[in-house]
DNA sequence: CGACTTCTTGAACGTCGAGTCAAGAAGTCG
DNA sequence: CGACTTCTTGACTCGACGTTCAAGAAGTCG
């Protein structure tokens, strides 16, 4: 039996997820251990007590963040009609409004601004990204498949290849959008996107 | 008339390309004065009287560096037929063939690493990346407006669109390769795209 | 040559940020 | 209660980094 001690006086999920919030909006490197405590109100020890040191602390921020995108984006694309569903997937880009609360809309995506500060000079921050593009290629692949099976989606090309290039189109549209974003350039390009894939 | 002095013992130019692409390589935050000193061999004084403080050095950088593309990338599509340039266009992300010497190759585009690193909190290099977006659109729509009267390119979709989506998978490309470019996979997302623009 | 200007060198400075630590507080268990 | 464990607090350390500066070097001009 493990004996138990003073019980911490936060809550270290919530406290993880404001991080997120913070390291989302200014990057990894912009971010200090100080904006963090005054930021979410836990003094410097009892983060490092909890969470470990920074780059930790950040490497489990995009981990549940991934988490979090990943269970969204298996939920949207597992609809019928796809085409719909994708255009939502890309025309939100990272969106995750489980997480935004009341702070502004953090812009980008965290795993493209990850791989942009940390990739590839950190080799575990390289893992965790890589993994992240792998898992969403492999899901929105699985829905182009069954897209192209019931012919809503046109099989000029293969599920992969429409799957990575989607990826890029999120990753440049979440990229992009951080210098300022043109909506009806971006909705235009995305349905563009879009009805290239739509079966004629 | 200006009074001339001692002269400067290196050749600025050549500096900042060399500046240009440590920074390239490393990013902003990740390439210190100490770096710079040590790569290009010039004391950290000269450099500060050559090129003033760091963030200056910096975006003077990225400025060099998207005139160089922009000069490649009018060429590239200056041509007919369009689509073959286009290809070349994505599939080498960020090339810049002059600049890269006997260093390895740097990963991912300059501009957009800069706008995940800087951008949105710095105002100036807000502007020169917003300013370089706009310049790859307009130069792809001209280039695809022509394109379509030729009916290369088919007009299922408008210029402006198609050249939003173009810089979208440009971008998106050239950061999730700095995670590790599965060419294959690149190769066939690109193909993907271009042969969506191919009238039919 | 002497006055003047600009560049070079590298030590020094100040700041800032990540991480540590010792003392105390708040629990549990016997 | 007393021993034990874990958490909290915030001052402290220590290194790294951007920037400055004073002294000297290398040119030009009259």
């Amino acid at each position: 039996m493990t004996r138990t001690g003073r019980p911490r006086e936060f809550d270290k999920d919530k406290t993880l997820e404001r991080a997120l919030e913070l390291f989302w909006s200014r990057g990894y490197g912009a971010t200090s251990i100080q904006d963090l405590v005054d930021a979410l109100a836990v003094e410097r020890g009892s983060l490092y007590g909890a969470f470990g040191d920074k780059r930790r602390f950040y490497l489990d921020a995009v981990k549940l963040y991934w988490d979090v995108y990943e269970r969204h984006l298996t939920a949207a694309l597992d609809t019928a009609p796809l085409l719909p569903a994708l255009r939502e997937i890309l025309t939100h880009p990272a969106r995750l409004d489980e997480l935004i609360s009341d702070m502004g809309v953090p812009q980008g995506c965290l795993i493209g601004n990850t791989t942009a500060e940390l990739v590839p000079g950190d080799s575990e921050a390289t893992e965790i990204v890589t993994r992240s593009y792998r898992r969403f290629t492999d899901i929105a692949t699985e829905a182009l498949r069954r897209a192209q099976t019931t012919g809503e989606v046109t099989d000029s090309a293969t599920p992969e290849a429409q799957a990575q290039l989607l990826l890029y189109v999120v990753q440049g549209l979440s990229l992009v959008s951080r210098a300022g974003l043109d909506k009806e350039a971006a909705l235009s390009a995305v349905d563009a996107a879009i009805n290239s894939l739509r079966a004629r």
